[in-house]
RNA sequence: GGCGCGGUAGCCAAGUGGUAAGGCAGAGGUCUGCAAAACCUUUAUUCGGGGGUUCGAUUCCCCCCCGCGCCUCCA
């Protein structure tokens, strides 16, 4: 079955496939660097990383390109102020973005690329949109001409012939010829990183680089443009207008739009300064599998309002997922195949696919596996749960966690090793058995406070990572 | 003002024209040397408010109230 996603352009429902039936091109903006990204932001990517995955299941390979915008105002202020260079300022924040994707399970796009590398696509496109007529030079920028777009608004589904523009139009200070027009290309400014282009020195506008990034590394129409909400407009506007105008083809088939994190209700933004770093939120004790999770359960479309309630509550979920998967790999089946457990996991794995083809239902699908979680737990403790259904079973699992990625435990530093938690484990049970319980609790409470949690249960001891 | 999203149990959150998924928390219970573990059961006569359509609406239509976002840099 074909995936359904909402896509903005047309505000409906469309089926998905990649254009040529076997790569899917999508390009998502990627992060100013300016400085830590916030888990605001990081909904955005967990989004986009679940629509890869959910993509790839569906048997499509994948050709992702994010870009990393690595100049713009706010850096150039930033590293004048710290006395550096933008390459100096920016690559610590890069290196910390990428580290954080890597602690959220986020999958790496196939090209991920920071805009100054991309400056001469960039001035190719430019050229081609000054040599079709879209531009205008004036006070040393080059702006992009509104008006030779006559399908600028499509996206965000405004309507500029009316009055909405006109309501800041008289300062004037760039000397545009409408309020709308963009700069592509802003103009050398003293004490500013500038390159020198066929049109003038200056550098890259906001919007151009994503639009030369995609079409170089994925052609001139993509399959997905993923982004959060606040990008519609002018962002993605402005990259249609000044890529369609220059190849006379759609720039993307779909455009996907992630709803906000909220805090206490509000937008997570720096400006309010409700914002929370992802370090700073593992730094209060909180896990990324738990952060992870909650990103995720929630439809990408919805304004999810982030909690520390929340996240523990995550937490918990994660733990009942593992302990299904515990039970699984350590409970003794007698032999045999029970049909019911069958049909439940079938059940399951429909119910699953459906939920993601649903326009990415990641709450419907967790709904799916935590009701089989119940059923199958209900089956085993009534006994018809057979050994031969336990492949099934570990293979659902395995289905929900190639897109949530949740269920392996985060490595931790100086942790006791397998062999030497099952060593203590052993000499546990040596004293259990002379009913020295006073030994054998000491023994629960030291590998308790190395985060090993034990349960003793019919089939023998098992145990866990907290 | 324009455009868009949303208001479902204590909290988070699915959903359908036919009588409310799931998670967390709470309450019972099972198991256990004990249990901090695990598992099971249970928790909304009701879906922001008011009209309307219908045999029947949380789900469709109209009006109203409230929250959030974008329209300016922003995931």
């Amino acid at each position: 079955m074909a995936p359904r996603f909402y896509n903005t352009l047309s505000q409906r429902l469309e089926e998905f496939a990649p254009a040529d039936g076997k790569t899917v091109r999508m390009y998502t903006c990627g992060p100013t660097v300016y400085s830590y990204a916030h888990i605001g932001n990081f909904r955005t990517f967990v989004f986009q990383d679940i629509l890869r995955r959910t993509l790839r299941a569906h048997g499509w390979a994948l050709n992702h390109v994010m870009n990393i915008t690595d100049v713009d105002d706010r850096i150039i202020q930033n590293a004048t102020e710290a006395r550096q260079t933008i390459q100096e300022y920016t690559a610590p924040f890069t290196k910390a973005f990428l580290e954080d994707l890597a602690t959220l399970r986020v999958e790496r796009p196939e090209t991920i690329s920071p805009a100054t590398e991309h400056i001469g696509e960039m001035v190719e496109l430019i050229e081609r949109l000054n040599e079709s007529g879209h531009t205008y030079k004036s006070d040393g920028s080059v702006y992009f001409r509104i008006a030779t777009f006559p399908e600028y608004g499509k996206l965000s589904h405004t309507n500029f012939s009316g009055n909405v523009a006109g309501a800041r139009i008289d300062t004037d200070k760039y000397e545009k010829e409408d309020a709308r027009d963009f700069a592509v290309w802003k103009g050398p400014k003293p004490g500013e990183p500038a390159w020198d282009t066929p049109f003038g020195a200056g550098r890259p506008g906001w919007h151009i680089e994503c639009s030369a990034m995609a079409m170089r590394h994925l052609g001139e129409t993509l399959d997905i443009h993923t982004g959060g909400v606040d990008l519609v407009f002018p962002h993605h506007e402005n990259e249609i207008a000044q890529s369609e105008a220059a190849t006379g083809k759609p720039f993307a088939r779909f455009w996907l739009h992630s709803e906000h994190l909220l805090v206490e209700g509000q937008k997570m933004s720096k400006s309010l300064g409700n914002f929370f770093t992802l370090r700073e939120i593992v730094e209060k004790g909180y896990t990324p599998d738990a952060v992870r999770y909650l990103l995720a359960s929630a439809p990408y479309r919805k304004q999810l309002n982030f909690t520390f309630d929340g996240l523990k509550a995550a937490a918990t979920s994660i733990e009942r997922l593992r302990n299904f998967e515990l039970r699984l790999k350590t409970s003794r089946f007698a032999e045999g195949l029970d049909p019911e457990a069958e049909a439940r996991t079938a059940a399951c794995a429909g119910a699953f696919d459906a939920a993601m083809d649903d326009d990415l239902n990641t709450a419907d699908a967790l709904g799916a596996i935590f009701e089989y979680i119940r059923d199958i737990n209900t089956l085993i403790d009534g006994g018809s749960f057979r050994s031969g259904n336990v492949k099934g079973a570990l293979e659902m699992l395995r289905k929900f966690d190639a897109i949530f990625d949740v269920l392996r435990p985060p490595a931790q530093e100086g942790a006791l090793t397998d062999e030497q938690v099952n060593a203590l484990i052993g000499q546990r049970n040596q004293a259990r058995k002379s009913r020295d319980f006073a030994r054998a609790d000491a023994i629960r409470h030291e590998l308790a406070a190395q985060g090993i949690v034990l349960e003793d249960t019919k089939d023998g001891v098992r145990w866990k990572r907290k």
